[in-house]
DNA sequence: TGTGCCGTGATTTTT
DNA sequence: TCACGGCACA
């Protein structure tokens, strides 16, 4: 097999590559072709004869495993790429898992909880023991048994723990640890595992069974792991005994990018790194590939704030590029309208993919103005995120009736669809069973299997309706062997009564939701084709392995790929954009207000700020407002610090522009402006700054701005005039169809113009537009 | 048991 | 502002 594909790296990233025996620690800055080195590093070993399933290739989300994989079947070949051991932490050892389940005393068709599931369990355990919700609040606590998972200690250690117990005492939550030791036993139950125990558990498996741990060291003879940075202990632990056998570990990671502390990730494990592996090899990877030197350079300042930090120099060849653009506008509403004209402006004029630009932010919150502001816009969009597919309340159900099916001890599941569609099974009766299978300390499933309801006092009716729901579920039981995952799911979908349920709606959010579950079976049908192809399992069980793990980001639709891409900083970790705009750089928002009183969230933040930064291979923007909606009031605010933390040589601050931002007849209004340019940096400009800082327009006579009609105006035919298209209107200025509408005499057009900041109906026949090129 | 109204609290970030 | 939970009534 020929290697010349080592002729497309650098010398810096060749040795990163061809060093592929013994530890090895990557220490690759923003942009620098990390995904590129792990991507040869891997096709290298293949080529060199290592087989695909003795490779164990750790990413962080599923997306990144996706296309690295891609990548590698096209240097040396899919049939060699698709037996890669490859994924993120907890597909990969929920697979693992499922094989070694019953070591643990768990079924191989164990369910994982989401977040959702979690909490609602931790929610009612705190309801049982009669706690109150205000001292306990369920996420709070769950929080913290999560992070005591993540650092390995489990309920038993932890009510063994006598500092642990002492200072829940003393924040006045003494019961946290019984909570836990509940929550466990629940989840064991119901032969569930929660995220965190998808890896409490490996380190379990791995402690206790030896000759497991053993085999798996030997099966895996190399092991990559891809932000380790963002490793917790859990995830440390499992890395290093598995690489105890081989030493073939090789980290890639970039302290400047660790974001996930919150969530239990150690930076001090790529500190470490040569601590446990002394012999190790060191590469760094410095030269950027991605981004302008203006966004190279501001990144690098921003960074130089912080205290501690492997010394690096990340240099970047490419043109020197725009500076960064800041821009203030008076209010969040306006702060969408500002960047979806950014967006129109610089696609216009550049011809960019939609899909060259990104919005970020740093909570899910601020998405809704940018979604409202695109829209009207008629711009495409994406958001991740937020409410992730798999989360939407209707996906839950089908999917809780499908877990059910499969493990019919999964009490969540069953809590959640024992009444929906409405059954005739109540709250009270619900608590009823709930209290009688914890007091037996058996699932719920078996309370219904061993229905007795004179010792559960419930009458007739009700019990009629509950058997009538056991024999449901059973038949489901029986079909799911039997059935392929799709066939299953349908049948599910509409004897459960959920479709019916959707069917009915007349509301649009009911549409939507019946949409929605068309969606999931579409996923679903897909799944058992490719399975069928791959001469893989479709079952129902084989789908619901993985789908507890799946984000938006899994859910990538064909159609979604020329869409303005919407998001948190956090999930643009990996991704590049041309054009990236960062909304909301305001103080106590980011950076947020809960790492505004110690040193080392603060330093998090601004960590999350570089990252959001090298993102961009052309331009950032950055935008913060004076006034904000949060929880329902306008709220002052204060621009982030952060925006001062950029070497001024890069930054184009609004301050600056302050003098002239009441001067109407500034160029910046000169019809064709943005189009006309010759020069491309110029080109790069959004919307005028100044145009907050003046009071929008009340509608139209008397208030409009003056328009001076570009010398020779000449309109054009109306039958040219499409949507999309720029037009100059004589007395209105320059404006973007929107929209058409009508017959051809009497077409309606609606249009957005820049200087009114509103959109027009203008009647075609009448109105005297030009086409602007 | 189901429905609809009202009051309250929510905003970090994710596998 | 909105979503969810609690409560009262049908």
């Amino acid at each position: 097999m020929n290697n010349e594909f080592l002729n497309d790296l650098n010398n810096a990233q060749k040795e990163a590559v061809v060093n592929s025996e013994g530890p090895s620690l990557i220490i690759s800055g923003a942009g620098s072709g990390k995904t590129r080195v792990l991507t040869y590093r891997i096709a290298l070993l293949l080529s060199k004869g290592v087989k695909p399933s003795q490779i164990l290739a750790l990413t962080f989300t599923n997306k990144a495993a996706g296309e690295m994989k891609e990548r590698i079947g096209k240097l040396v070949g899919e049939d060699l790429a698709r037996y890669l051991w490859m994924g993120t932490f907890h597909s990969i050892f929920a697979r693992i898992l499922r094989s070694e389940a019953e070591n643990l005393g768990y079924g191989a068709n164990f369910s994982i909880y989401d977040t959702t599931d979690s909490k609602s369990l931790v929610k009612s355990i705190i309801k049982e023991l009669k706690l109150d919700d205000q001292v306990y609040k369920p996420g709070e606590v769950f929080g913290r048994i999560s992070s005591a998972k993540n650092n390995l200690i489990t309920a038993q250690a932890y009510n063994s723990n006598s500092q642990i117990t002492e200072r829940d005492r003393l924040a006045r939550k003494p019961q946290i640890g019984d909570i836990y030791r509940i929550y466990a036993s629940r989840c064991k139950k119901a032969d569930a595992m929660d995220f965190d125990d998808l890896l409490l558990n490996t380190n379990i498996l791995f402690r206790d069974f030896p000759d497991i741990l053993k085999k798996y060291q030997q099966k895996f003879s190399y092991i990559l792991v891809d932000e380790y940075q963002d490793t917790n202990f859990s995830q440390y632990l499992i890395v290093n005994k598995l690489a105890a056998l081989h030493h073939n570990v090789c980290v890639v990671g970039d302290d400047a990018q660790s974001i996930y502390s919150f969530r239990g990730a150690k930076i001090e494990n790529i500190l470490n790194f040569k601590n446990d592996y002394p012999g190790y090899k060191l590469f760094k990877l410095e030269q950027n590939y991605r981004s302008t030197q203006s966004i190279v350079n501001a990144a690098n300042s921003i960074i130089a704030k912080n205290s501690s930090q492997i010394a690096k120099n990340v240099w970047s060849k490419n043109e020197p590029g725009d500076k960064i653009k800041v821009a203030e506008t008076l209010t969040d509403h306006e702060e969408g309208f500002y960047i979806s004209n950014s967006i129109l402006d610089i696609q216009l004029a550049e011809q960019q993919r939609y899909s060259d630009f990104a919005i970020l932010y740093r909570t899910n919150a601020q998405s809704r103005v940018f979604e409202e502001a695109l829209r009207k816009r008629n711009i495409p969009y994406k958001v991740y995120g937020s409410i992730s597919f798999y989360q939407r309340k209707e996906i839950k159900d089908l999917l809780a009736y499908l877990r059910l099916t499969v493990n019919p001890n999964d009490d969540e599941a069953i809590k959640r669809i024992i009444n929906y569609p409405a059954r005739g099974i109540g709250n009270v009766t619900l608590e009823k069973i709930e209290e009688y299978a914890a007091s037996q300390n058996i699932p719920i499933w078996q309370v219904l299997e061993e229905f007795n309801p004179q010792t559960l006092g419930i009458n007739r009716g009700t019990t009629e309706k509950l058997q009538h729901f056991r024999e449901m579920i059973k038949t489901f039981q029986a079909g799911a062997n039997e059935m392929d995952a799709y066939n299953l799911a349908q049948d599910v979908a509409s004897r459960s009564g959920i479709m019916k349920d959707l069917y009915n709606g007349q509301t649009v959010e009911e549409r939507s939701k019946y949409e929605n579950i068309e969606e999931l079976l579409n996923a679903i049908r897909e799944f058992v084709e490719n399975n069928q192809q791959a001469g893989e399992k479709t079952t129902i069980a084989h789908y619901l392995e993985n789908v507890s793990l799946l984000t938006d980001m899994d859910n990538e639709k064909e159609e979604d790929h020329n869409k303005v891409t919407i998001m948190t900083m956090h999930s643009a970790k990996g991704l590049e954009f041309n054009n990236v705009y960062i909304a909301g750089a305001e103080e106590k928002l980011f950076p947020s207000a809960m790492s505004l009183d110690n040193p080392a969230g603060l330093e998090e933040e601004r960590r999350l700020f570089y990252v959001a930064v090298t993102r961009a291979k052309k331009r950032v923007f950055i935008t913060y407002t004076r006034s904000r909606y949060r929880w329902g009031m306008p709220t002052d605010c204060e621009p982030s610090r952060f925006i001062f933390d950029i070497d001024p040589e890069y930054v184009d601050l609004p301050m600056l522009k302050k003098k002239i931002a009441w001067n109407i007849d500034d160029d910046e209004n000169i019809p064709g402006n943005g189009l006309r340019r010759r020069n491309p940096d110029e080109t790069a400009t959004a919307a005028p700054v100044k145009r907050f800082m003046r009071p929008a327009p009340v509608n139209n006579s008397g208030n409009i701005p003056v328009y001076k009609a570009s010398p020779g105006f000449k309109p054009d035919n109306p039958e040219l005039i499409q949507v999309g298209m720029k037009v100059e209107h004589q007395r209105f200025g320059i404006g973007k169809i929107i929209h058409m509408e009508g017959a051809s005499t009497d077409k309606k057009a609606t249009v957005f113009f820049q200087l009114l900041q509103q959109e027009k109906q203008l009647l075609l026949k009448f109105a005297k537009l030009r086409i602007v090129k």
